[in-house]
DNA sequence: GATAATGCATACGCCCCGTATGTCAATGAA
DNA sequence: TTCATTGACATACGGGGCGTATGCATTATC
């Protein structure tokens, strides 16, 4: 045992944030009763409150953890594109892909927005709209886009973007409402294309 | 009184709707104390349980109200407008202005996706999106947009628009930022339009 | 090595919710 | 009219989750 301390606490941690990102991912973050997960990392609620302050002070660092993959998934995707027009719709496509996927969905999409409100203009804007952001700067510098502020554009296409991963996930049939939804998502951003 | 029985229920229901969306819209779905609003409209849970089953079930109710209402103020703006592109661009800022009022962003756009799900697929599509979507349909008819299927494109604009309103309302300048956000939404609407 | 401080667990009380039960008025049939 | 039944709503009870106060052990500080 030679370098415990710092590293026990940083490992309680991340075993809480495991645990409770586990629990709000699946149940909810309403279902998620602190004395379960918190039980089931093997430790206590006391541990909890001391390190976040409160469920939602847990809720955020869950998010924050989120949020920094999400961001480092989308920088890989438009990194390996041909075209920077190219990466950027490939990036929207996978942010819409991974609105899909259901923790991301429940937590950063629906119990996230409810708890803490809107938790995109936190810090300074969270990763993953940023990441979009930077696309949309770098088409405009290239003349690549119609005159629209970057920042809006991201936003629009944030929320669009959720919007139709709810439609889809929630739908009766997923496949054939995917297909719709990418369709009339892909002929917005077309549209946002300078026309040459 | 003649007509008792029937008529004090309807006031029942509605009492504890009206409550409810008091108490909702203000402190949140999950802050309120189904005893505390119910008690201010004079009643017990007992009544609650009775008419909606529970807690749910009377956001259900209320969202059903509040929907029907925006419902109605949409086909208003639309039907005054000179022609149908300028009644679809009012009916999109109506819907950003609604979405800024505190009661429908909190009850419609945060506390009800959260706790019900995705209430825009419910029944058979609420109405605030049927009547995007018809507009939507009288503009392709007319040949005035782009070839989109209009239910995606109302979903679309309905995410965006409900995102531009949040972003607006938790804005440290709402003015400015109300600027730019209905100039970029503004913007994508145009590029859906046929150049002409 | 004594003391302070930190990480975390335990203990307590409150509030909130869901259900089971009770009550009373209105309805309908005899 | 009377009486039984149903429905509308209140009350009562139990459980669970949360927040806080407190306790304890281990580590840092001198």
């Amino acid at each position: 045992m030679r370098k415990p301390r710092q590293e026990m606490i940083a490992e309680t941690r991340s075993k809480l944030i495991a645990a409770g990102r586990r629990a709000f991912g699946t149940i909810g973050y309403a279902e998620a009763s602190m004395d379960d997960f918190t039980g089931e990392a093997g430790l206590t609620r006391g541990a909890l409150y001391h390190h976040f302050g409160d469920k939602r002070g847990l809720l955020q660092a869950v998010i924050m953890e989120i949020d920094a993959e999400m961001t480092e998934r989308l920088n890989e995707v438009s990194a390996v594109a041909p075209t920077r027009w190219q990466g950027f719709v490939d990036e929207c496509s996978a942010y819409i892909e991974m609105a899909l996927e259901p923790e991301i969905q429940r937590i950063m999409f629906r119990d996230g927005p409810a708890v803490l409100g809107d938790i995109s203009q936190w810090q300074n804007t969270p990763g993953c709209i940023a990441a979009l952001s930077r696309s949309l700067d770098r088409l405009k510098a290239d003349g690549e886009i119609i005159d629209i502020d970057t920042e809006t554009a991201a936003r629009l296409i944030n929320g669009a973007s959720s919007h139709m991963a709810l439609w889809i996930a929630n739908a009766e049939n997923p496949e054939a409402v995917s297909k719709r939804a990418v369709a009339g998502f892909k002929a917005m951003l077309g549209s946002l294309r300078r026309q040459q």
